[in-house]
RNA sequence: AGAGAGAUGGCAGAGUGGUCGAUUGCGGCGGUCUUGAAAACCGUUGACUGUUAAAGGUCCGGGGGUUCGAAUCCCUCUCUCUCUGCCA
C-alpha cells in the first residue's frame, strides 16, 4: 500500500509511475484520495476538539464529586450530553470515511523504480543478460511431458486420482530429484548467508492481508474454510509476515531468510496455451529468499539476490537470461522485477523459474514493518523477495536439455545431492 | 473435543470506575565513578495521528455496550495457557 503522506507530497511522480504501470486513471483517483485525506483531516479536528472538551468536562466533574459539590457537577453533566451526540456523529462519519479512504488506497499498485521500462506487454521486457549456449537437441528429441513417461518419474493421471489436475506424483527418481535440489538450493542459500526457516504452510486472514494476496487475489489461493486459512502460494507469504507489526532494531538489519514449501495456487483462469506437464500447477515445491533491508541499501540487495539466484543456474548448468520486466508486466506490489528464464530446448522457448523483486515500502506499510533510522525516527523498510529457486520449470529444463540416448544426463551438482548421476 | 484460567508497553509483571499512557523490575540509551570494563548510583526510554513547532486526539487482544468518566463493569468474537480425551 503506497503512504498516504508520500502521496501527499509526491502526488505527480506517483501519478507518472502509476501511469508507467498503466493503472487506468491515474489522476482521477489520486485526487478522490487526496480529496478524502483532506476531508478525514478536516473531520478529525472537529472531532478531537469536542472529544477534548469532553474530556476536560468529565476531569472537572471527577473534581466536583470528590469535594461533594453534587448540583455543579449535575450541570455539567447537562452540557457532555451534547458532546456526546456530536463526538458520536463525527466518529461515525469518520469511520466511514476512512474506510472509502483505505478502500481507495489498497487498490493503487505499487509505483515503478526508475529504471522500469515503459510496457504493457511480456514482449516489451528489457532483456538485460543472456548466459550460456542454448543446447542443440538431436531431431527426436522429447519435451519433459513425453520424457516422464518415458522414465516413469512423474504421474500426471495418477496425481489426477487422488487429487486432480496439476497435482503430479513424483515417483522413484523424480522424487528423489526433487528432494536433491530443495536440498541443494537451501545449501546454497545457508552459504550465502540466509537463514533457514521451515514456516507454517497455511496462514491467516491477517498474514495474507499483510504480504498483499488479500483482499484482491484472494481467488488465487486455497482456502480451508473450516479454520479460515490460507494455503500458501509462496514462501514470501509465511517468512515475510514473521515481521509483520515489528520494529526491527537496526543493528540486525539486514534480515535474510531463506525456506521451502511447497506453494498452492488455483490458477483460476489462467489454464490455457503452453501450460502442459511441469508449465503451470497447482502445487509445486519453492525455495524462497528474503531479505528486509534499510532503503537506502535496498537495491544493493537486489542485485545481490539476482546475482544468487544466478549462480544457481549456472551450477545447474541451465542457458539463462535475466529480464527486467516492464510496467505492464510486472506484479501489483512491486518496484522493480528481475525475472530468470531457462531456455527450454524441446519446447524452445524460455521459462520462467524465478522471480526477484523490491518492494520498496509497499509491503511494509501493509504489515507495519519498521526501523528505528540513524535519526531515532521510526520508519518504513524495504522488503525484497526471490524464488531460489521454483522446482517445475528447472526439472523441465534438465530433463530436455540433458536428455541422450542413454538417459537423462543430470549436472554434476546434484549428483551427490540425488545420489546417482543419470536417470534411465 | 470437554472443563477451567487468561490476554496490559521490547520482556516480566502491578493496576478492578476518576490527573493511568498506565507502579515496579529486567532490557535499551545517556551520564557519574574507573586507565578501561564490570558493579553501584543518577537520569532517560511505547506506538499512531496531528502541527512549521506545539496543543490536542487515539491505542491496555478485536468489536459493541453501560457511565459525565472504563485498562478496570457488561455482552460478543478471536487467540493463548493448564488439565482431561484423542493422536504423529
Amino acid at each position: 500500500m503506497l503512504q498516504i503522506a508520500v502521496l501527499r507530497e509526491q502526488t505527480e511522480q506517483i501519478i507518472a509511475g502509476l501511469r508507467k504501470k498503466n493503472y487506468n486513471n491515474a489522476a482521477a483517483e489520486v485526487a478522490a484520495i487526496l480529496d478524502l485525506d483532506q476531508s478525514r483531516r478536516t473531520l478529525q479536528a472537529s472531532h478531537d476538539e469536542v472529544q477534548a472538551r469532553a474530556n476536560a468536562l468529565a476531569r472537572e466533574i471527577g473534581g466536583l464529586m470528590k469535594t461533594g459539590n453534587k448540583a455543579g457537577a449535575e450541570q455539567l453533566k447537562a452540557e457532555t450530553a451534547e458532546l456526546k451526540n456530536k463526538a458520536k456523529q463525527y466518529s461515525e462519519e469518520l469511520t466511514a470515511l476512512e474506510e472509502n479512504l483505505q478502500a481507495a488506497l489498497v487498490k493503487l499498485p505499487n509505483t515503478p523504480h526508475a529504471s522500469v521500462p515503459p510496457g504493457r506487454t511480456p514482449e516489451e521486457n528489457e532483456v538485460l543478460l543472456e548466459h550460456g549456449d542454448i543446447p542443440v537437441l538431436p531431431a527426436n528429441a522429447q519435451p519433459h511431458w513425453e520424457l516422464i513417461k518415458k522414465y516413469d518419474i512423474i504421474d500426471f493421471e495418477l496425481g489426477n486420482k487422488i487429487t486432480g489436475a496439476g497435482f503430479p506424483v513424483y515417483k522413484n527418481k523424480g522424487a528423489r530429484l526433487q528432494r536433491a535440489l530443495i536440498n541443494f538450493f537451501l545449501e546454497e542459500a545457508a552459504q550465502a548467508g540466509y537463514i533457514e526457516v521451515q514456516p507454517p504452510i497455511l496462514v491467516n486472514e491477517a498474514s495474507g492481508y499483510g504480504t498483499g494476496q488479500l483482499p484482491d487475489k484472494e481467488g488465487q489461493m486455497y482456502h480451508a474454510t473450516a479454520d479460515n486459512y490460507y494455503l500458501v502460494p509462496t514462501a514470501e507469504v509465511p517468512i515475510t509476515n514473521m515481521y509483520r507489526d515489528e520494529i526491527i532494531p537496526r543493528e540486525q538489519l539486514p534480515i535474510r531468510n531463506a525456506g521451502y514449501t511447497p506453494c498452492f495456487r488455483r490458477e483460476a483462469g489462467s489454464w490455457g496455451a503452453d501450460v502442459r506437464g511441469l508449465n503451470r500447477l497447482h502445487q509445486f515445491d519453492k525455495v524462497e529468499i528474503v531479505q528486509i533491508q534499510e532503503p537506502e541499501k535496498s537495491y544493493e540487495a537486489l542485485e545481490e539476490m539476482s546475482l544468487h539466484i544466478q549462480g544457481l543456474l549456472q551450477k545447474l548448468e541451465l542457458p539463462y537470461r535475466v529480464l527486467r520486466l516492464c510496467g505492464g508486466d510486472m506484479s501489483f506490489t512491486s518496484a522493480l522485477t528481475y525475472d530468470m528464464e531457462v531456455y527450454s530446448a524441446a519446447q524452445k522457448r524460455w521459462l520462467e523459474v524465478s522471480s526477484c523483486s523490491n518492494f520498496e515500502t509497499y509491503q511494509a506499510n501493509r504489515l507495519k514493518l519498521r526501523y528505528k533510522g540513524e535519526n531515532g525516527k521510526t520508519q518504513l523498510l524495504h522488503t525484497l523477495n526471490g524464488s531460489a529457486l521454483a522446482l517445475p520449470r528447472i526439472v523441465a529444463a534438465l530433463l530436455e536439455n540433458n536428455q541422450t540416448p542413454d538417459g537423462i544426463k543430470l549436472p554434476a551438482v546434484l549428483h551427490s545431492y540425488c545420489g546417482f548421476e543419470m536417470i534411465n
